[in-house]
DNA sequence: AGTTACATGTAACTAGTTACATGATTTC
DNA sequence: GAAATCATGTAACTAGTTACATGTAACT
């Protein structure tokens, strides 16, 4: 069997289907489409051929709708397997290099989170969360004084605004989180 | 001739060996590794292929330098036509699909701006650059407003997050603006 | 007859990843 | 002579992009 996929596409494309199943692929482009924070594509040359790979995967199956009188339609839904998959993506936890590769996919993450697997599942993640960018923060911040002097203005601004933004989420988390804790305990 | 290269690591490279020339693989290589934002993998299956096509599109030359005593290094050097693609691209103004396609490249652009095309080129950069995030802003919180409701409280907290982030680049792009405009006035 | 909306798919190309291969020199 | 450091390169694979091709039905 060839390495499994594990693009961020796929993930969300399995959390998609696990809210609207049964699905067409026109039906998941349309919701692509439809967000402002576009993390994908709405071509159908991406979602088709993921599609495919997930079926391959048996993460999805298919089955052809004939109800409608246009084109046929093939409607997904998730196989036992693919929803494991999708909860182990779900509930992995979260390290700093994981903050590094990209926020997109641990909010994508987070705004599946609690429909799927409640809301002590969130309050691990965000703690998770919280560590992770209070870790990267340390290490951007030691990096921001070694360096600082040598950076042109422009160049320490950026630096100083990727500071910024980590600490902006460093809040958000931990205010997300406490939310999270009032309501567990209640 | 094939398309030109437009992905961002070739002008990060670009930007790069403009600062750093000459300079080889290996150098550009170590750079990368020392960046704790990491915005580009290190790997030599990356970056010694990506100034390959940069030759190839003669943005770059490169020379065998002779006189180290190790296995020989290969120095590159920008070009004309090299530094006005990386002009170009530094340049460019700011849409709000620029910024929802990614805050990392244009903060990359703008951390190499000053020190090509000077503080006039900065501020510039920053006024296009806020009115692409209030842009972005804008539509951002319209389609908050119409979907908040339907939405689990993770997702409705994921997407604040989201909205808080750009206000934070926001607020920072018009701070630094104005820490421009007043240099740029004296 | 032409456009729009619904709906799926493929081909050609580009670029990135990991893993591997190589080669020279210095240091332990 | 083994390991670390300097230094470049390729092969196999994965996945994404754009552009194109196809098919059905409703509306104008």
């Amino acid at each position: 069997m060839a390495t499994p996929d594990r693009s961020v596409l796929s993930f969300a494309l399995l959390g998609l289907i696990r809210l609207l199943q049964p699905c067409s692929g026109y039906d998941l482009r349309g919701f692509f489409a439809g967000q402002p924070m576009a993390l994908f594509s709405d071509s159908p040359g991406s979602i088709y051929p993921a599609l495919q790979r997930l079926e391959r995967s048996r993460l999805v199956v298919s089955t052809i709708d004939k109800s409608t009188k246009l084109r046929r339609r093939r409607l997904y839904r998730l196989t036992p397997k693919g929803k494991e998959s999708l909860k182990r993506w779900l509930t992995q936890p979260i390290r700093a290099s994981d903050v590094l590769r990209g926020m997109p996919e641990l909010f994508l993450r987070f705004s599946y989170l609690e429909d799927a697997l409640g809301a002590r599942a969130c309050e691990t993640f965000l703690a998770s969360l919280s560590a992770a960018l209070d870790e990267q923060l340390d290490s951007l911040r030691d990096h921001q004084r070694v360096i600082n002097a040598k950076l042109s203005r422009s160049a320490r601004l950026a630096l100083q605004s990727g500071v910024a933004t980590y600490e902006g989420q460093a809040a958000w988390a931990k205010m997300a989180l406490d939310e999270y804790r009032k309501a567990n305990r209640g």
